[in-house]
DNA sequence: TGTACATCAGTGAACGCGCGTTCACTGATGTAC
DNA sequence: TGTACATCAGTGAACGCGCGTTCACTGATGTAC
């Protein structure tokens, strides 16, 4: 088997990878096969050695957010077990509705790039953005828990609604072209997360 | 001038309804003009006599919806100021957060359908867009400071954290496969704003 | 150690299709006489 | 009142381009001897 075995799932990656963020900044429609290969260092036609087709690698791509910044938060926040963060919650919050994190549109969270494409993909790309939203609200509920134990169901729908204040947050501000008034919509969604993750 | 003067004008807001609701439920780049004409009752060609372009139509789509539903929402909620209702921005709340309207794939506001769509949008379609979230945060200002006068930079930030959440949550509800995870993100939301509302 | 070979990741031309837009034409309808 | 005319909303064929996908080929690299 010629090529070292691990050539060929490196350039995977390099792929999945430029693809995430053209996809994050352009949306599904408005990136090319040509411009994914091309970020990669590739040409055209050995996509097909690798992906079945074009919404199969957005799946990936969407699900690749886990590994990479998604595994950093969580990182950041504490998510170890070993070392649980007493302020998990607030400190996703904080990363979350970030000016820095608002103006990052190559790495930022593909929930709020991509929702209304989300909608509308196959049941693979459903299914990985399910499990950003997943991880989200898991983190959500380890920190609101440890913090200040609760019934389950209670703490549980306290977690949805800040996933739902945060990304609808962000999803607004990102769409308004006065900056004044999405810098706005970021700070009220800030700080009516904290306190309702304090509550 | 041959045809009668209201005819253009007739045709005209037939294709934008089409528009409105071929765009709420396929976006943009998957909406062709030749669907929206056929959903009018004409044909291709006539497009250009009416619009300058596919995204000239995608704005005025979008501003749409304030003409429509929106000021059907308006109306039930009250916010005739000759007649406002005690409880408008919980009305809203429950209208806006509703099983009904998750479900309603045509009739639904665009803040839901197209966030990540408008965002990677012309200026001109950003501005409609942005009209939408300024009546609706308009419309939980009036009503949260008729409930409870209050200081009118934090009834603002209320009534912005509160539409982030209405449209947060409904944005996630819908982009999951998983119709019972949905159902309890709209019902999270939805408990979570109500009593956003009353703070 | 060196050489022939086999494999398969990567190349780039080509295919086929769809869509935004243009354009010459049609025909319905209001107006002038 | 009726007829010829002018206007312009609407038609449908055609253009040009881009993109997802396919395919025959290339050449880099690991293996067998």
């Amino acid at each position: 088997m010629p090529y070292s075995s691990e050539h060929k799932q490196k350039t995977r990656t390099n792929i999945v990878e430029a693809a995430r963020i053209l996809f994050n900044r352009h949306g599904f429609r408005d990136v090319t096969i040509d411009m994914v290969m091309e970020e990669a260092g590739l040409t055209r036609g050995g996509f097909y050695n690798h992906f079945e087709s074009k919404e199969a690698l957005y799946a990936e791509a969407v699900a690749s957010f886990l590994m990479g910044r998604g595994a950093q938060w969580r990182a950041e926040a504490g998510v170890d077990p070993m070392n649980p963060g007493p302020d998990i919650a607030r400190q996703m919050i904080q990363a979350y509705l970030s000016a820095e994190h608002l103006g990052d549109l190559d790495g930022q969270c593909p929930m709020i790039a991509l929702p209304s494409d989300v909608a509308r993909a196959n049941l693979k790309v459903q299914s990985s953005y399910q499990g950003l939203l997943e991880a989200m609200v898991g983190l959500f509920e380890n920190g609101l828990n440890m913090k200040k134990p609760k019934p389950n169901s209670e703490t549980r729908q306290q977690a949805l609604s800040l996933a739902a204040l945060c990304v609808g947050g962000m999803v607004l501000a990102r769409s308004m072209p006065d900056s004044v008034l999405a810098e706005e919509i970021r700070l009220a969604a800030y700080h009516a997360a904290t306190e309702m993750a304090v509550l």
